[in-house]
DNA sequence: CTGGACCGTCAACACCTGTTGGCATACGGT
DNA sequence: ACCGTATGCCAACAGGTGTTGACGGTCCAG
């Protein structure tokens, strides 16, 4: 996979804008569509392509690979909030919420999990989103430090499960919940694995 | 997809042995076993024939087609203990306990969450898993029974989610909890979801 | 105006997929 | 002993996959 090389005598690294970005973004946005659909298997280059009205050799010529895309495609930022401003008795409730607002308002985590679940770098990538992004919120919100990714992880299994049964799996009694709802049954569960004493 | 046709004069519908039936099982198992470790795309014909030391052909005999295969491998019975034997206010603990076996006794958990999320087909089987075999358990456990398909929902989510962060993922925290940790912390979650009030 | 880098298209490659039909063999009831 | 049938293997098909290289057109710096 090549390197892309930026020819700039400024001093911010932003890289130099390129006459094929709106090519670029067009695939991206693709990619994310087809593989939020259909998993990495199925989403085959030519499909993105398409969707993206241009030539299937031109995804490789910008992303190298089908991997190279599907790395770029899952650059996910989880925007979580600082967890030092957050008031630690309605971290739970918060975060619940958080989460759901990024499930609906972008395709971008039905992607991760449905790539992740099948591809093993793909579950490799969700191992890394998980524990820089949210072993911190744990840091600030539990009790012993050490304990702090024991109880990410906790809040991980019933955060991803949420999305797991209500956007991928569809089960349609947890599809009809409504977002209330789900904050008020979930949210404990989330503030319990994160402040409650070890049991 | 062909009718297995059974000639039988007894009453009993027990299916008629036949030579083959060895061959039919080591195709199952290995069957289980790709689908487990590779999801659907990726599980292929070949690989799973090749596993069971046969004819790829023998697949399509037996099962049809690829589709058909999965149906057969998919026949999932959760086990789940009688609702009217349980304490009721043990059943979330004894849940949790019960899928940790489940999960860790065979790969058949992990076949079934790899393929749902891919495969459309393979999510509708879940659905009818879940809500076939868990919803009965809510029934006799929560106060309303209009309430039940939610209640199993949310247990689902989380029963689901220690899943896909233990078992699929492999998150290397949730991996490296304690199954007494885990049923400690997940069993009062569930009982709530299965007993408390609405909130 | 000119040369070179960039952008996009086309056709093709080598490989792998699910699936099919034909052929040999071994079994089991009569 | 015979014959229909179940069982298994082999070779092949048609279609789809990621990936590659060559070929024009377009833009911009010199």
């Amino acid at each position: 996979m090549q390197v892309e090389e930026q020819h700039e005598s400024g001093t911010a690294p932003t890289a130099a804008p390129r006459r094929s970005d709106a090519t670029r973004g067009a695939i991206l946005a693709a990619a994310r569509e087809r593989f939020a659909a259909d998993g990495y298997e199925r989403a085959t280059i030519r499909a993105i392509a398409r969707e993206a009205r241009i030539d299937p050799s031109m995804v490789m010529r910008y992303y190298g690979s089908k991997e190279g895309l599907f790395a770029a495609v899952l650059d996910v930022d989880l925007r979580l909030p600082d967890p030092a401003a957050l008031d630690r008795d309605d971290v739970g409730r918060v975060l619940v919420g958080h989460f759901l607002d990024l499930w609906e308002e972008s395709e971008v985590l039905t992607a991760m999990l449905r790539v992740g679940v099948t591809n093993p770098s793909g579950a490799e990538r969700m191992q890394g989103i998980f524990r820089d992004q949210l072993t911190p919120v744990a840091l600030l919100a539990c009790p012993d430090p050490e304990q702090a990714p024991a109880r990410a992880a906790l809040c991980a299994s019933q955060l991803l499960g949420l999305g797991l049964t209500r956007y991928v799996l569809r089960l349609p009694p947890a599809v009809t919940l409504h977002r209330e709802e789900i904050v008020a049954w979930l949210g404990p569960t989330v503030q319990r694995y994160l402040t409650a004493p070890h049991p």
